[in-house]
This record gives C-alpha cells, sequence and structure tokens, in this order.
RNA sequence: GGAGGGGUACCAAAGCGGUCAAAUGGGGCGGGCUGUAAACCCGUUGACUUCGGUCUUCGAAGGUUCGAAUCCUUCCCCCUCCA
C-alpha cells in the first residue's frame, strides 16, 4: 500500500520541478486527486505535420512522467481538428490538408507516440483517440443545443487566439472561430468515453483548456483539470526544435539518429541542466550530481539519455561512437554511416560529387566552401576546386572519407 | 467611403536614372580561438562559369530611355489616420 501511494505521489511536485509547469486551473484540488487516485490524462496533437519535431517533445515527456507517477495517458490525435485548423497564434489560415496526409500524418506520429509511452504495465499503457471519430458524426443542430449553449460569442471573442486576429484585422473564418468550440468537446467527449480528468497542454493552449473545464463543468456538473507546461525558452533567444536546416524530427527517416545525438550534444552550456531535468528519465537527486560534472561530459549524457529514449539504447551507442571517431583527428571514417555512390563518379571533380551528397548545395556554395578551407577528403584540406576524385584516395576497403565543414562527415562508398 | 504611407535578397532595412547582384544590421555558411559550447575575430552569403564573363532578381504586367530597383500607366497586396 505504501509504495502504491508513493509511486502515484508528488506528480505535481516533479511536473514544476522539472520545469514543465506554467499554469493550472485548479492546482491544489488537481494535486489532490493525483495523489488519491490514478487518473487518466490527455493531450491532443495536431497532424498538420508528417511527423513530430522536438518541439513537441515536452508535452510527450508530461505524458510519460503520468506514467511514471501511476496515471493513464490518453493520447488524442486531431485528425477532425486538423481538419479545421488551430487559429492561436497564427495571422493567417492555415492551408486545409487533403484527408489522406492527414491520415498519413496520423499513422507516423501514433508510431512515434508509441515508442516514448511503450510500457509493460497495463494500468499506464496508453490510449490512442482520433478525434474524428466523434467530430465526423456531430449532428449541427444537437451538437448547437447541447454544446454550443454552453459558449457566449462575448466569451469567445475575448481569447487571444481571437482577439489578436481580430485586433489585427486578419479575417478569422467561422470554421477555425469553431475550433476551440471542437477541443473542449473533445475533453467532454474523453470526459464521458474515458472518465479523463486531465488535460494538459502548452501554454498558448490554456484558452482552449478551460474552455473544456468549463464545458464539461456546465454540461456535465463535473470537475476536471488543466495544466499547462512552460514555453521554452533558449539561452540564444531561438526556438525549441528548429534550426536553421529545418526542424528536429522524431522520426528518423526524417533525421537521422546520428544527427539526433549531434542535435543534443551541441546543446547551448546554459541550456544543459534545463534539458537534463526536461527531456531525460534521470531522476533530479542524480541530474544534480551530474550538473557538477565537466560540462561536455553533461552533454554527452543529454545525448544518450535524449537519443536512446527515442531510438532505443543500442542506436544511442552507435550514434555516440560515431561522434567521438569522427570528431578525432585522424578518424578514417570508418564507422560512419556510408552514402553508396556509382563507381562512375571516379574521374569527376569534387564541386560535382559534392553536388550528389549534398543536393541542397549548389555549385557555387561548393566552390566558397573548398575557397575557404571548407572540404577535406581523408582530413586532408582540397583547396583546388578541380580536385579530382581518383582511386589513389579510395582505402582498400573501397570508401573515402569527405568533410564538409567541421561537424558533417560522410563515408563515401565506392 | 475620405486622406496618406508602403511592397527591395532568408529576415529587417537603405537606395530613388548609369559606378547596383543592390549599403547596413540580424541570421546562415566557412575559417580562427576553444570544448563538437558561448562570446569574440576574419571571410562569405543569386545561379552557372573554360574565372574572361554569362544569365536571372528589387509586388505583377506593360511603357519611356542608349540605359530602370529608381520615371510613367494599369493591376494586385499590405499598413496608418479620419468617418
Amino acid at each position: 500500500m505504501y509504495i502504491k501511494l508513493s509511486l502515484m505521489n508528488h506528480f505535481l511536485k516533479e511536473f514544476k520541478d522539472r520545469g514543465y509547469y506554467y499554469q493550472c486551473t485548479d492546482e491544489k484540488a488537481l494535486d489532490k486527486k493525483l495523489n488519491d487516485q490514478s487518473i487518466k490524462g490527455y493531450i491532443g496533437f495536431d497532424c498538420t505535420a508528417p511527423s513530430l519535431h522536438v518541439g513537441s517533445l515536452l508535452q510527450i515527456m508530461c505524458l510519460r512522467l503520468l506514467q511514471k507517477h501511476g496515471h493513464k495517458p490518453i493520447v488524442l490525435l486531431g485528425g477532425g481538428t486538423t481538419r479545421i485548423g488551430d487559429p492561436s497564434g497564427k495571422d493567417k489560415t492555415r492551408k486545409i490538408l487533403e484527408d489522406s496526409e492527414i491520415e498519413k500524418n496520423i499513422k507516423s506520429i501514433e508510431k512515434i507516440l508509441k515508442i516514448f509511452l511503450k510500457t509493460n504495465d497495463k494500468k499506464v499503457s496508453p490510449i490512442f483517440v482520433n478525434n474524428y471519430t466523434w467530430l465526423k458524426n456531430l449532428n449541427y443542430i444537437s451538437f448547437l443545443r447541447d454544446i454550443g449553449k454552453h459558449f457566449t460569442i462575448n466569451k469567445m471573442l475575448s481569447f487571444d487566439s481571437v482577439k489578436l486576429r481580430l485586433e489585427r484585422e486578419q479575417s478569422l473564418s467561422y470554421m477555425e472561430f469553431n475550433y476551440m468550440i471542437l477541443q473542449a468537446y473533445d475533453f467532454l467527449e474523453l470526459n464521458n468515453n474515458e472518465n479523463c480528468l486531465l488535460q494538459i497542454g502548452g501554454s498558448d493552449q490554456w484558452g482552449n483548456i478551460v474552455n473544456g473545464v468549463e464545458l464539461i463543468k456546465r454540461h456535465s456538473s463535473k470537475e476536471v483539470y488543466g495544466l499547462t507546461t512552460n514555453l521554452i525558452t533558449l539561452a540564444s533567444g531561438a526556438k525549441m526544435g528548429k534550426t536553421e536546416s529545418g526542424a528536429i524530427w522524431l522520426d528518423k527517416k526524417l533525421f537521422s539518429v546520428f544527427d539526433y545525438w549531434q542535435f543534443w550534444r551541441n546543446t547551448d552550456d546554459r541550456d544543459v541542466l534545463k534539458f537534463l531535468k526536461m527531456f531525460t528519465d534521470l531522476n533530479l537527486i542524480e541530474i544534480n550530481k551530474i550538473s557538477s560534472q565537466d560540462i561536455n561530459h553533461q552533454k554527452i549524457i543529454l545525448a544518450n539519455e535524449a537519443t536512446s529514449m527515442l531510438h532505443g539504447a543500442e542506436a544511442s551507442v552507435e550514434a555516440a561512437q560515431i561522434a567521438k571517431n569522427s570528431f578525432s583527428e585522424n578518424s578514417t571514417g570508418e564507422n560512419l554511416p556510408g552514402t553508396k555512390i556509382d563507381k562512375s563518379n571516379i574521374g569527376k571533380d569534387i564541386i560535382n560529387l559534392i553536388t550528389i551528397i549534398d543536393k541542397n548545395l549548389s555549385k557555387s556554395e561548393i566552390r566558397r566552401l573548398v575557397k575557404s578551407n571548407g572540404i577535406k577528403i581523408n582530413n586532408q584540406n582540397i583547396d583546388d576546386e578541380k580536385f579530382i576524385i581518383s582511386k589513389n584516395i579510395i582505402d582498400k576497403n573501397k570508401f573515402f572519407k569527405l568533410s564538409i565543414g567541421k561537424k558533417r562527415h560522410f563515408k563515401i562508398i565506392i
């Protein structure tokens, strides 16, 4: 009995200690609820993108934390609401996706979430729902009578997502205007069907979440809770999860394991402790100990933890090994993931070769790289743009190492 | 509806007949220093190039001119103030 209680206990405390907490509809009541019983809590995921990226990782960590404390996470995939588009924080109506695309997105997003929420404990195994299943069949008249009557336009107009749009005189379609009602209805639906008592979301979701809580109070006279997470601010002021070169995807098809590991390894010194707390399973006492160690060591721990959580321990170790090898001076590149090229490429010059390796680089850019000592073959600087890929550079194992800048290394297999 | 201001490269913002592939800042990229960090310093930042140049860019389409981002016409889109 004692053990069971302690497992459930202090979800909110840890939620705060890890730096997730932003606000809560009724903190005391929720804390009591969470400590008294195992509940179900949900987070909704938008299905606009082909996968999830690091920007959604905090929400995923919240669901994991629920599990850790003996609560059951519900993943709501916004198959229905994605067809409408959340106006929060957006100036313009988003382009509406094709149904087939949304379905495809849902599948790959679900796949990622299943990795993070995998557990042998049935009591906390995740429930996946798609709000399209209930939204698609809504009857307009009865919806307006049952649900619509609980919303006043006066109040709806006061929400930031709506207000900001109107203030800037940017059009807000009636369709989008309904988004918040649908999200509130989702909560009601989950409360009815699953007895879900909690919705978690980013701080920008506060308005939508509160709507759900209030709808349930009015419609079903039941008390449920909303909890929001901090917006992550990086030391550099940039947005978490997006880099110049694009999003940090959680799908290895879109963003390789090695790059993912590197992403964490390259964390700004000032963000390391924050990230260890937010994005690893290490307990806080342990993190505290780690934080006094060498900063680079801390980053490696962060990278290992974050990568193995998503891609598995084995892949993480491999990535760490590749990193170790590729950043040591005399690495032959043997351990790098290989890129195969056709042997007809022997005899081509360096410019044309790199065109094949990175299709985003233009020939002018490659020329510039060569001129500014940015290209290496087998750790040798290439300063002639007419350098020909000849047989002499190829190792007996039929590969050579190509480096673009200091951080991008390729094992080119012929 | 009335009056005015504006759309320039990834972003912000100068240029307002030739010397403009377009100042400056931010961002990016490469190099240096270091620790695969930050800060800082240097270089670079349309494409193609036989490195001589060539081609495409300043909201869109036309026009004037030897010559236009710059002048004219039409159109599209934004913003501010008044009603």
